[in-house]
RNA sequence: GGGCUCGUAGCUCAGGGGGAGAGCGCUUGACUCACAUUCAAGAGGCCGCAGGUUCGAAACCUGCCGAGCCCA
């Protein structure tokens, strides 16, 4: 084995190995079972740092519950992505070959979108493995495979005859670079400094006007009336009366509406119908036409008369100028506002009337509010339940019909005659004119209708499968919080409609990954980090334990390449502490624990057992990160800095039978914690298992079983004596720090204590020099002679000294016994005057109380030996 | 405007009613037979501010200030 770990070496291999050994497939045996469909990457580009994140989080739960003995399913699939893969899809065309989908036509257009998503889909599938992903690749499915795709006939087909889904003109958010209508959340709104233009409508009777507000003096040419607060005194009289709209000379009645706010401008509102959400329900209440003076390609349309064909934004200028000229113009201020953004491409989003199919939201989503309510599924951090609430409960219906090609087409025909079909087989005829002249639409539906029903639908339904039955609901969904509207809402309502059952149990949601200034990474940036390069720089375990590490549930991170290092730096150290154990095992199989352990082997099978414990339930808890932090103490300080050191003692100097014993125990540690590691560091972690002797039917750690612990209060009172053999090293390498003594420069360490603690220091004597660089530890009892020209330390009882003649600085020495005795005086006076509180004895826990008053009495004595030692010392230089 | 997160060591962040933690950085010393991607030791913090609850608050509650996110 190399010196330094290179992972390179071992991870393809390592891949390999779990691929050919099929340890990744469910088995369906049915045990009990742990299951998670993977948010499906879309098919668009390779894959960044969260998705990076996101299957790590997977990965580490879903390896943990194989080791625990689940039956475990990790589906993998990709999404189509409909509106952004067919935006690639035309850059692509565009860039090489010059041409626009509509010059090459739908079928030839779908036939390279179907080419890309082959060639980005192996992409994908490659980077994920690169990542070490335990993941069933046998079930693997992408949203417009052939069952897929079914489904989402299927369900579109039944919501349709249950009055779900309905066809109709209505208002929707349309983006005009994309020509598509999108959904409510696909909308970014974004601030923009704007102005508020002030503009005066002549009353039709009589002399006067009313003065309206408004951000988009264009749309007025399309006002169907001027609306006022029902409440507002100002424009009571003028209710009813009726304006000449101008320049298009139309007479507009004045109307009086709630949703008025009189504090916004004059308090009077131009109604435009066609081109706003709030007016287009104004006009609903009021029965008011609709207009559209904007068309689908963000120009004026026929209906605009002198400004017809001009582009919306031009046609702006160009109003108010006129307006202007006519004296019509108030005033015009500077106005922020909020202003609706294409997610895709982020051009202004137009609202428009428009014919479109759309999902009844309401009845759908209560039974998903009442999931959740009655905590059948949990969101994991629980904060994340409120976020999903509030928009279920004002959630308005689904725009689900897209003006694109890629994509489920809508499995709906219009006939000559006028009717409709929407039908599970594409119909031929007409079954009422009998007319053979049908035509499909040609939309296609949001993407996140087919990966609302990804849980089941990946698992075979409409059939009855076994794979339904079995890892139906899922475990766990593992995903981002930027996607729980798009997504998880819509996964439980349609699971709830179809599968009447929960989709998943628990919603574990991470944060985004950001760059190191905190960021979002994103292409327009440049700051992204790419994770394969991370991967062939450093390891794929690497990366992983960065990202699980890095992360409070819920929480962003920011990617450094500092903590990178930390973990690149984390798996050598387990690389050479592995390497120790294994070139002493050499030949020998330990066979099982004896039963005569000394000290330090009770204290490292102590640690190692509540490492167990702590990684174990951490993971429980969905604490990941805390689990991987819990696991590198241990493993670094615990066992390498304190228990491989300590073995060496045996292992080149103690007799056979030692050694022996020594090696059994840390085969025994590397081993458990080989297990504990594999979730979080699979490939380091399997390729030393496969180095290890005395695996048993353990050949594979990926199926090797999960450690189990055990309160051990003999184990653990047994393991507490060792640590004051601890505290004493820790307090005579503290003294050879003081005067930088190099570790190779042996010197004689005296220590004075009582008896209980002498005989256990005389028993561990050969810990102390190993440990501590001693030649020579001299006991004195109390009550002996202290050595004269000396460092001093206190560990708990026991007194420390280093005689170093000569070395020595005795003004030094007690300047820093003084600076420790006043530390001593303040700890002391803390805890006197906490315990001089009747309330504090009184009230708090009887374990608290004791805890403070053993600390008075060790802080008193502390106080009492430094007093002396000062005194003695200062004796010396007089 | 409503909701949520965050404010802890120089930096990045964990933690969370009863002795302030990690990594990196910094200082000192060391190529000691697993590892210099290392080892040993150390310095460094009114835990944003102000009230409240409590025997006890960095943690819980309220308000404020600052950073960010989501929704309208």
């Amino acid at each position: 084995m190399p010196t330094v770990y290179e992972p390179r070496m071992v991870e393809d291999k390592i891949y390999k190995f779990w691929l050919d050994s099929g340890c990744f497939q469910a088995r369906g045996d049915g045990s009990r079972v742990y299951s998670i469909v993977i948010p499906p990457p879309n098919v668009t580009g390779s894959l960044h740092m969260g998705h990076a994140l996101n299957n790590t989080i997977q990965d580490v739960l879903v390896r943990w519950k194989r080791m625990q003995g689940y039956d475990t399913l990790w589906l993998p699939g990709c999404d189509h992505a409909g509106i952004a893969t067919q935006i690639k899809v035309e850059e692509h065309l565009q860039k090489d070959e010059g041409l626009s989908r509509h010059d090459i036509g739908r079928e030839a257009f779908l036939k390279k979108a179907w080419q890309w998503k082959e060639s980005y889909h192996k992409r994908i599938l490659e980077q994920l493995q690169c990542l070490g992903v335990s993941c069933d690749w046998s079930r693997e499915r992408f949203t417009m495979d052939e069952g897929c795709s079914r489904a989402v006939r299927e369900v579109f087909v039944s919501l349709f005859e249950e009055g779900f889904i309905y066809r109709g003109n209505y208002m929707i958010n349309w983006c005009p670079r994309c020509s598509t209508a999108l959904s409510d959340i696909e909308v970014e709104h974004e601030d923009v400094k704007g102005t508020l233009t002030y503009i005066r409508y002549p009353l039709l009777e009589g002399e006067g006007y009313i003065t309206v507000a408004t951000t988009r003096p264009e749309t007025m040419l399309g006002d169907t009336a001027v609306a006022v607060n029902p409440s507002d005194k100002r424009y009571q009289h003028l209710v009813g009366k009726k304006v000449l709209l101008p320049l298009m000379e139309r007479e507009i009645p004045i109307i009086a509406d709630e949703y008025v706010d009189p504090s916004f401008g004059t308090g009077a509102v131009k109604i435009t119908p066609a081109h706003d959400p709030n007016d287009f329900e104004v006009a609903v209440r009021h029965e008011l036409p609709s207009i559209q003076v904007i068309n689908n390609d963000g120009s004026m349309s026929e209906e605009t008369g002198p400004y017809a064909g001009m582009d919306r934004l031009a046609c702006r200028q160009k109003v108010v100028e006129d307006l202007k000229k006519l004296g019509l113009v108030e005033k015009v201020e500077e106005y922020e506002h909020a202003v609706g953004h294409c997610q895709r491409c982020k051009t202004a989003i137009e609202p428009l009337v428009s014919m479109q199919w759309f999902v009844k939201m309401k009845p759908l989503a209560e039974p998903a509010l009442k999931a959740v309510i009655d905590k059948k599924i949990s969101f994991v951090p629980s904060r994340f339940t409120k976020v999903y609430l509030t928009w279920l409960e004002n959630v308005r219906d689904w725009c689900i019909s897209r003006q694109i090609w890629w994509g489920h087409r809508i499995p709906a025909w219009y006939c000559e005659c006028g009717e409709m079909i929407v039908a599970r087989q594409d119909p031929t005829s007409c079954p009422v004119c009998g007319s053979k002249s049908l035509e499909q639409d040609p939309d296609v539906l949001d993407t996140w209708f087919s990966s609302a029903l990804w849980p089941f639908s990946t698992l075979g339904w409409r059939g009855k499968t076994k794979e339904l039955e079995l890892f139906f609901p899922t475990s766990v969904l593992v995903t981002g919080y930027d996607i729980i509207y798009f997504w998880v809402a819509r996964m439980i309502f349609m699971s709830l409609h179809f599968m009447k059952e929960i989709p998943f149990k628990d919603v574990y949601i991470h944060g985004l990954v950001r760059d190191a200034q905190g960021r979002k990474m994103s292409k327009s940036l440049g700051n992204g980090v790419d994770p394969l390069e991370v991967i062939s720089k450093y390891g794929a375990d690497t990366l992983r334990y960065t990202l699980i590490t890095g992360q409070a549930p819920g929480n962003d991170q920011r990617f450094r390449f500092e903590n990178v290092e930390a973990g690149r730096n984390f798996a050598n150290k387990i690389w050479n502490a592995s390497r120790f154990v294994l070139m002493n095992l050499e030949g020998i199989d330990p066979g099982p624990l004896s039963e005569n352990l000394s000290r330090h082997e009770h204290w490292i099978l102590d640690r190692y057992r509540k490492t167990v414990l702590e990684v174990t339930s951490f993971l429980e808890e969905y604490e990941l990160g805390e689990a991987a932090r819990r696991l590198y103490d241990f493993i670094w300080s615990d066992f390498c800095d304190w228990y491989i050191e300590l073995s060496k003692i045996q292992i080149f100097g103690g007799s056979e039978q030692d050694k022996k014993r020594v090696l059994q125990v840390l085969h025994h540690v590397l081993r458990g914690t080989l297990k504990l590691l594999h979730p979080f560091m699979p490939f380091i972690s399997e390729e030393i298992w496969q180095h290890l002797p005395g695996r048993g039917e353990e050949s594979i750690l990926a199926t090797a079983s999960w450690p189990i612990a055990e309160a051990s209060p003999e184990l653990e009172e047994k393991a507490q004596a060792f640590t004051h053999v601890l505290e004493v090293v820790k307090a005579i390498r503290f003294l050879r720090g003081e005067v930088a003594l190099p570790p190779g420069k042996k010197t004689k360490v005296i220590l004075r204590t009582s008896d209980e603690y002498a005989s256990l220091l005389k028993e561990e004597e050969v810990v102390l020099k190993k440990l501590a660089f001693a030649d020579q530890v001299i006991f004195l009892q109390e009550g002996e002679e202290k050595p004269e020209k000396a460092l001093t330390a206190l560990s708990g009882k026991v007194e420390v000294y280093l005689p170093l003649e000569g070395v020595v600085d005795i003004e030094g020495e007690i300047g820093r016994l003084q600076k420790e005795l006043a530390e001593v005086e303040k700890d002391l006076m803390q805890v006197s005057r906490k315990l001089a509180n009747p309330q504090f004895v009184q009230k708090a826990p009887p374990h608290v109380v004791r805890k403070n008053q053993d600390k008075q009495e060790d802080l008193t004595m502390h106080r009492q030996k430094l007093q002396e030692r000062l005194q003695e010392l200062t004796k010396l230089t007089r």
